[in-house]
DNA sequence: AATGAATGAGACTTCATTCAT
DNA sequence: CATGAATGAAGTCTCATTCAT
C-alpha cells in the first residue's frame, strides 16, 4: 500500500538507463566520518521503515556510498543496529539524573529543571529515535533492549524513585507508592511522543514539549481536583 | 556436518498411497474456525518476532495447518496483518467511553469506573497485543495505524477530552488544558505496559494493573504535593 | 516485504521483456528421486569446474529444477558436497577386500581377481569421480577427506598390507617392506587415471584399464628384469 | 593465455622516484624481489586453501604488502596462478632426463641415479607444490595444465618410455609394454606423496622418500615373487 | 478443501579490481 | 612506488506465493 515505485522524483526525464559511465561521481573521501554517516543514514531508514524492511543498499545510498563500503565499517546489517544503540548510549550523560539525585531542595524546582532538560532533549528527533527504535525492534534484538535498559532505564528510574521516596519521607509528597508514582511521572511524556510519532496526533498548536511538560508537572503536583479538601478515600 | 539428504528413508513404496484411507490421522477441525485460528497464530508470532521476521510457514505450523491452506483464507501475508487488526477493531466496543461521556456525575467516580474497565481489559494479553502490534508495525502499515487511530483513538480521546473540559467548566477540575491533561491521564498506563512488555520491568509484586491504576488516579486527582495550600505561582 | 501490488499487470500490453508468462514449462514431479538427481548434477559440475566455481544455480539448472528447490533437499551448498561423499561411501562395499583378506591361496590369483574388480569399478566415471573430488577439495573439506580416509582407505590399505605381510611370511614374496610395497601396488593405477583425467594423457589405444592392470601385475610379480641372475651389485 | 607478469623490467628506467626522501620509515625490500615474494605467498595460500578460496588480500598480507601493490606486479588474480606455474617451469631443468636418456649403461644404475635425484627434488615441499597445484586447479586452468604437460610431462615421459624400450630391445628388460610400464614406475611415487598430502597417511617412520624409492626400485626390478622360476601362467 | 513441492525475485555478503592520495 | 578506501558484480540463501495433486 502506498509504497509504490521508488520514485525519487521522476525528473530524470530523458537520461534513460545508464546514467552515463562518463560521469565520474565517485567520491573518494578519507574514512573517518564514514561510520557516523552510515549510522545516520541507517537511523533514518530504520525509523522510517523498520530494520527488516530497510535494505543495506538503501542505507548505502542514503549515506552517499556504495553497498560494499558499508561492510568496510560494519560487519553485518545487524552491526548497524548495534552500532546505532552503542553510539547513542555512550554519551548518555544522564548525569542530569545524578545531579538531580543529590539536590535536596524543593521537589518542584527539581522536577521543573529536570522536565526542562528532558523536554529539550526529546525535542531532538535524533534523540527520541533511539528509544523508539529499541522499542520497535526489541523482539528481534533482545540484547539491545537489555542493554538500553541497563544503560538508561536502570539508571534513570531508580533515581526518580529515590527522589520520590525522599520527598515522601520528608513529608513533602503524600504517601504514594514511589515505584508506581514514577510511572505517573514519565508516562505522559511517553504517550505524548507516541501519539505524535505513531499516529500523527498532536495537540492543537504542535507538540509544544515545553508547554506540555509544564502542564503535566502542574497536574502532577496539584492534581486535577479543584478543591483542596480531597476525600481521603 | 552430515546434514546431507533430508530423504527420510524412501521405503514407503507400496503401503500408503491409494485406496483404503480409512485411517484419518488428523482430525479436521470445522473449517469455520480456521481463519480465526490462523489469526490467533499470526498474532502470537507477530508479537513474538515481528511481522517481517515471521514466515507464513511459521503461522501455518502454529495454526496446525499447511502453508498453502493459509492462502485459502488470506490472499497474502499482509492480509494476515490486516485481518488481525480488523478482527480486533470490530468489537472494540468502546461504548464504555460513550457511556461514560454521558454521565455527569462526580468525575472521580467516572474515572474509577473507567479505570476499572480499562484495567480489566488490559490485563488480557490478547487485548494489549493489538495496539502493541500497531505501534510496532506502524511504519510499514500506515493504513493500519490510521485505521486504528480512526476506530479507537479518535473515539476515545475526544471523549476523555470532553470529559475533562466539562469538569473544568463546571469547576470541579482546575483550569488545565484538556488536550494535554488527557495525556497525563492515559500516559502512565501506557508506560506501565511498555516497561513490562519491552524491558521486562515490573514493579515489585507484579504488574498489579488494578493497584497501579488506583494509585495513578489518586495522584491524578490529588497531586503529589502533601499540602493543600500549593504555591500560587 | 513491500513488494507492492502483485498486479503489475498494466504492462502486459506491449509484451516486452518477460518472455511470456503463457508458456508453462513448470514440472511438478513428486519428490523422491530429487535428492539423487541433484547430487548427480552436482557431481558432474563439481568435477567439471570444481566446487567453488560451480554455482548452486548451475546445479539446479543441470538437475532441471530451480535454485530454490535445491534448498528443499540440501540446507547449503556444502551439504551438496557432503551428500555426495556420503552417498558414495554408504555402499562402498569393499567387502571385496575383506573377502580377499581371508583367502589364503596363491597371491597371484588373489591380485588378479582383485585387479579385475578394481579395474571394472574404476572404469565407471561415476566411481572415479568421488576420490578425485575428495582429493581436489580436500583442503576445503578436511572433514570429508578424513571421512573418506576412514571409510575407504583405512579399510583397504591395511587389508593389502596384511596380504603382503602374509605372503612374505609364507615365503611366497621376497622380504619387502609391506607398507611401502602397497604403494608400488596401487600407485600405478592412480597415476594411470590421473594422467588421463588431469592431462588427457592416454596410452595408445585408450585407457584399457584391464590390459593395464594385467601388465602392472605382471611387472609387480616378476619385475622388469629379464634374467633371474641379475647383476650382482 | 600467458598473460603472466606484467613484464617486470622495462620499468627500471628512471631508477628511483624522487631525490631526497631521507626518512624511510619502512625498510623497502629490493623491489626486484617483490614478484617472487608475492608468488611465494600465493603458492603457500593456494596450496593451503585452493585458488578460489584464497583472497588477493590474503596473498598481500602474507607477502607483507598491501592489496593494491599486488596489482603493480600482476594484472589479475589469475595471473598469480600463471606466474606461479611459469616460474616453476622455467628452470624445470629436467635435463636430468636428457642426460639419462643418453646413458646406455646398466638400467638399474640409471634408475637408481634418477630415483635419487627425483627423491631429493620431491623432498622439497616447494617443488611438489607445483604439480599438486596444477592437478587441483586443472579444471579451472586448463591452459596451465596443458602447459605443464607440455613442459614437464611430455618431456619426461617419452624419455622414460624410450629408456624402457631400449632395455626391452636389448633384452635386459622382459618384453613389457613400455608405455604402461612407465606408469608402474612413476605411479608409486605419486601415490606416496598423495597419501601424505591429502590424507596425512605416512608410513611408520615418516615419508622416507629415499628408502621408499629404493624399495620401489627393488620391487620394480625383481618383482615381488620370491622364486625365480615363476609360473609361466 | 488441503497439501507441500516448486519457483524466483530479492536480500545479504564477499571480494577482485580500481584509483585518488 | 605504495596504499587502502571504494566499488559493484556475483553468489548464496530465504521465503512469499503458486498450483498440481
Amino acid at each position: 500500500m502506498a509504497k509504490g515505485l521508488k520514485s525519487e522524483s521522476g525528473a530524470e526525464s530523458a537520461s534513460r538507463t545508464k546514467p552515463g559511465r562518463t560521469a565520474r561521481p565517485k567520491f573518494r573521501r578519507r574514512a573517518k566520518a564514514r561510520p557516523d554517516e552510515v549510522l545516520d543514514a541507517a537511523l533514518d531508514l530504520f525509523m522510517e521503515k523498520g530494520f527488516a524492511a530497510t535494505r543495506v543498499e538503501d542505507v548505502a545510498q542514503r549515506a552517499g556510498i556504495s553497498k560494499g563500503t558499508i561492510y568496510l565499517y560494519f560487519p553485518s546489517k545487524e552491526a548497524l543496529m548495534e552500532g546505532l544503540i552503542h553510539r547513542a548510549l555512550s554519551p548518555i550523560a544522564l548525569k542530569a539524573v545524578n545531579t538531580i539525585e543529590m539536590l535536596n531542595v524543593d521537589p518542584r524546582t527539581i522536577l521543573k529543571a529536570l522536565g526542562g532538560m528532558v523536554g529539550k532533549q526529546l525535542s531532538d528527533p535524533r534523540v527520541v529515535a533511539i528509544p523508539k527504535l529499541v522499542i520497535r525492534e526489541s523482539a528481534n534484538f533482545p540484547e539491545l533492549a537489555a542493554m538500553y535498559r541497563r544503560e538508561v532505564i536502570d539508571k534513570a528510574m531508580p533515581s526518580l524513585i529515590k527522589l520520590i521516596e525522599r520527598q515522601v519521607r520528608s513529608g513533602r509528597f503524600r504517601p504514594v507508592d514511589p515505584e508506581l508514582a514514577v510511572r505517573s511521572m514519565i508516562g505522559p511524556i511517553a504517550i505524548h511522543l507516541l501519539l505524535d510519532e505513531v499516529f500523527g496526533i498532536v495537540p492543537e498548536g504542535g507538540l509544544q514539549m515545553d508547554k506540555f511538560i509544564a502542564n503535566h508537572i502542574d497536574i502532577l503536583f496539584n492534581g486535577l481536583s479543584a478543591t483542596p479538601e480531597q476525600e481521603h478515600e
